[in-house]
DNA sequence: TCCCTTGTACTGACTGGTCAGTGCAAAAAG
DNA sequence: CTTTTTGCACTGACCAGTCAGTACAAGGGA
């Protein structure tokens, strides 16, 4: 098994080796998110991820028990950096008294923020995550979990204070939601490049404030 | 061995084949489609391929090129069905005189009838459709265009008839509403298949008709 | 000062297994 | 007789994971 380093109990100067181990995985997580974003997980080699990392085969193993192991930790890593994301989107609204309408397009904007920043790393969740039968299913669920959930607080918030209609159906509109950005934001950075975000964004927050079907008031 | 029976989720419609070698080679169909929906192309076999649908190995090759080959053959196939029932669906309203935004309301519906019907197919084709580098990255884009096409243009209508605002971007919204559904009726079978269709389709419209924001004016 | 030990991080050749695709003779099917 | 399918042995490339060994920094003893 792997042998633990205690990073907390040693009084050693702490990172001199620590920094080194952590930089080195990071150059992995870097490498094999683009890799397998772009192949998909089975036809991208741990070889290809050493290479690309620069890092000879061996230290992948160092690191990660398995393959696995290392896409596993590569998308909890990814799905925390979402979550808290599109949190302090909804928090920075709230703070400054805005309405809860205005949070979720705020998280609408802090979904393509980081749609746009983190490409590879969205491909490669979308493309896993309603696929029945891998090894990192469970793994999935959870990130899954992490994400939609703080989407429904805001819609349940909205609907105890009225700017929502209490008939909403808070778990089908939160993945629409989600859906909705995801889907939008890939395509756009896949087939309409040359678009800006603003304009990505104003067609998304006109489709949530049902200001598609014209007739303003 | 299996005598596979042709379950829901099939990708053939009942149309009556003829030759003896299109039956094998929709039976192939079948098997590729819900294998790789679950496995992912690269970690499904040919041998497995060939064993589900009931057929020695060499068939496969004799009916197909290759392993890609079947499957690019397999994603076009797969969007024809699709594009089909969309633009059925809004040639149905059309023809009984409704409205835009009810066609759109009645694509909604036969986009989530769809994936319902054929959900291994919905699964592998969101799996594959933003990747880059590919093999069939091509096809892709063909495949991609037919179905977004059949949206736009109901958008263009609608705009054309002052039904929706002039303002809105039509690729953009086409292909947040493409997502919109796309996403909801996967997390739907995925995480929430208690519901019934119909409650997810009047979560969807609702969202298409600015009813979320309560407010009935 | 120099030597020796210890622990951590990394290396890359190697192994055992998997899988796409081939070749072919013979049997069904039409 | 032709087309299609079968069954099965075989090949060669490819790949996850292993393991014996290297590099080097830090500490201790003399």
């Amino acid at each position: 098994m792997n042998t633990h380093t205690p990073e907390r109990g040693t009084i050693a100067p702490m990172d001199s080796s620590n920094t080194r181990r952590d930089a080195t995985r990071r150059k992995l997580f870097e490498a094999a998110v683009t890799l397998i974003a772009e192949q998909g997980f089975s036809s991208t080699t741990v070889d290809e991820i050493a290479e690309r990392a620069g890092v000879a085969k061996g230290t992948v193993y160092y690191n990660f028990a398995s393959k696995n192991v290392l896409f596993e930790e590569l998308l909890r890593h990814g799905i925390e950096l979402l979550a808290t994301s599109l949190q302090a989107a909804a928090d920075e609204v709230a703070d400054r008294g805005g309405s809860r309408i205005d949070a979720l397009d705020a998280m609408i904007r802090a979904g393509l923020d980081f749609i746009s920043r983190y490409p590879a790393l969205t491909q490669l969740y979308v493309a896993e995550l309603w696929r029945t039968n891998r090894a990192w299913q469970s793994t999935l669920m959870v990130v899954r979990e992490r994400a939609i959930t703080v989407v429904e607080n805001v819609l349940r918030e909205a609907v105890a204070q009225e700017e929502l209609s209490e008939e909403i159906d808070i778990p089908l509109t939160a993945s629409a939601l989600f859906g909705m950005v995801l889907v939008a934001a890939l395509d756009w950075q896949s087939y309409q490049p040359d678009r800006s975000l603003d304009e990505v964004h104003a067609a998304l927050s006109r489709l949530l404030q049902g200001r598609v079907t014209g007739r303003p008031a």
